[in-house]
DNA sequence: AAAACGGTCAACCGCGTTCCG
DNA sequence: TCGGAACGCGGTTGACCGTTT
């Protein structure tokens, strides 16, 4: 025989809590708990079935709910958890202490989706969609890399800091062009682009020695390259738009946040930060190339070297995780949760991947490849700041984007914040440490 | 001034999972 | 081991409120 019922549903009363009721409950969970919920409104006095007091309990009452308004820091979080997790408001409400998983699942269906879907973004695959509604077709580009961003951004965040953001690419090489298709697709652009004159011209390597034995290879590019950028950029865009136009010319001014070296000085800027490694300032021609790919193919990994570079970037694939030097992570939809294993050769982050995905999707078909050695590493990180750099001074001049008719109301949190480029740069520095098993970024050691 | 409209959010509903007798 | 109730979660509803027409 089963368990005796909950509750006979006759005669309980349904709808708004009064004070009264809200005072009896928190009263009798104050001095004895809840234990057992079927039981609770017998002994509180309450006719409210016990699942009605849970909910009462948990999402209204219970006295560590955070009241107010969500934080840029909160959506942004809330952003990012949701393209690795989906709509598990639960697990996402987990990391955002205070808040309850209906309050959060309310938030998004209110505000977040909206904005997403304003930005021709799909709030459920966060991919670009085919036509967004609001943008036009060639902002789209722009939803596109700040659809990237927020992903690859919250990875670096840990990584990364503020003086830092800057593509860092660390690889064997011999001081020429990286050569090593640790990344394939990565690379495949950049081979392309190396071929390129123009390319070569505008830029140039330097190589050292990391402490765990390898070397790196570091790519600056110089106010040519930028201008190839700007090209690209000026070109995906509205030309109608002047003031967006002038805005991307100003990245070229002393005062960018885009640092184009001049020649003379590539070799002037390291990072405290990390010293290991080299700055990298990719071309941002191979940058854009690269998202554009990634948008197109995120699903398509069938190797391991793909499952990498998709991860890199698209954290919620399916159960597909990222993974850093020390550890792999696999978001696995049949158990419901992140998982995580120490990393030590590539090798063990196959079988890691292998072991918790169990369906027919995993991507992991075999890493032969390993060299099982530990002097020689690839880095690649994706945090578009480049772009984001550039995005945001696109945004903050484009009133298409920032007026409240385009955005369609309130559904933006301030617009003013969001023109700014501290909106990006906060999420930098405050997304991440709640979900502290997720990686920012692809870093394979062998 | 009033009706219509849209946004918000607490609460309910239904379903899958877990637990217990 | 099994049946059934409790539990927990995500989807949906509807009352309320502010804004627009």
């Amino acid at each position: 025989m089963g368990r005796a019922p909950c509750c006979d549903k006759q005669g309980l009363k349904k709808g708004p809590w009064t004070p009264d009721e809200d005072q009896k409950l928190v009263a009798y969970i104050q001095r004895h708990g809840h234990g057992s919920w079927r039981a609770l409104p017998k002994h509180a006095g309450l006719l409210r079935c016990g699942k009605s007091c849970r909910l009462r309990w948990t999402n209204y009452l219970r006295p560590d709910i955070k009241r107010g308004r969500f934080s840029l820091d909160e959506e942004q979080l809330i952003i990012h958890l949701h393209a690795i997790l989906g709509n598990r408001w639960s697990a996402i409400a987990a990391h955002l202490p205070g808040r309850t998983d209906n309050e959060i699942k309310n938030y998004w269906n209110t505000h977040l989706k909206k904005r997403l879907l304003h930005m021709g973004i799909d709030p459920v695959t966060h991919k670009a969609t085919q036509s967004p509604p609001l943008l036009s077709s060639k902002l789209s580009h722009l939803a596109q890399w700040d659809s990237a961003r927020m992903e690859a951004e919250a990875r670096l965040a840990r990584r990364a800091s503020p003086d830092t953001f800057l593509r860092t690419w660390k690889a064997q090489g011999t001081g020429d062009l990286p050569s090593a298709p640790l990344v394939p697709s990565f690379m495949q652009n950049w081979e392309h682009l190396s071929s390129s004159p123009d390319l070569s011209r505008s830029t140039s390597t330097t190589t050292s020695s990391s402490p765990s034995g390898g070397s790196s290879s570091t790519l600056e590019f110089d106010s040519a390259g930028a201008a190839l950028l700007l090209n690209h950029l000026q070109s995906s865009m509205s030309s109608s738009n002047t003031s967006q136009l002038n805005q991307m010319e100003s990245l070229m001014s002393p005062t960018s946040t885009l640092h184009p070296f001049d020649g003379q000085d590539c070799s002037s800027y390291s990072s405290p930060a990390d010293t290991m490694m080299q700055q990298h300032h990719h071309h941002g021609e191979a940058v854009l190339q690269n998202c554009d790919r990634l948008m197109q193919n995120s699903n398509s990994c069938t190797s391991f070297q793909d499952l990498i570079s998709e991860s890199c970037v698209f954290p919620s694939n399916n159960n597909v995780g990222f993974v850093d030097h020390d550890s792999v992570v696999v978001n696995n939809p049949q158990s419901r949760s992140l998982w995580q294993q120490p990393l030590v050769q590539l090798d063990s982050a196959a079988a890691a991947i292998s072991s918790v995905s169990d369906g027919p999707s995993c991507s992991v078909l075999s890493c032969s490849e390993d060299e099982s050695s530990s002097s020689y590493g690839s880095v690649l990180q994706l945090p578009p700041v480049m772009l984001l750099d550039l995005v945001d001074s696109a945004m903050g001049s484009s009133n298409k984007l920032t007026s409240e008719a385009d955005v369609g109301g309130n559904c933006w949190p301030d617009v003013s914040q969001m023109a700014s480029k501290d909106y990006w740069s906060n999420m930098l520095k405050l997304v991440g440490p709640p979900c502290q098993e997720m990686l920012p970024l692809a870093v394979m050691e062998r």
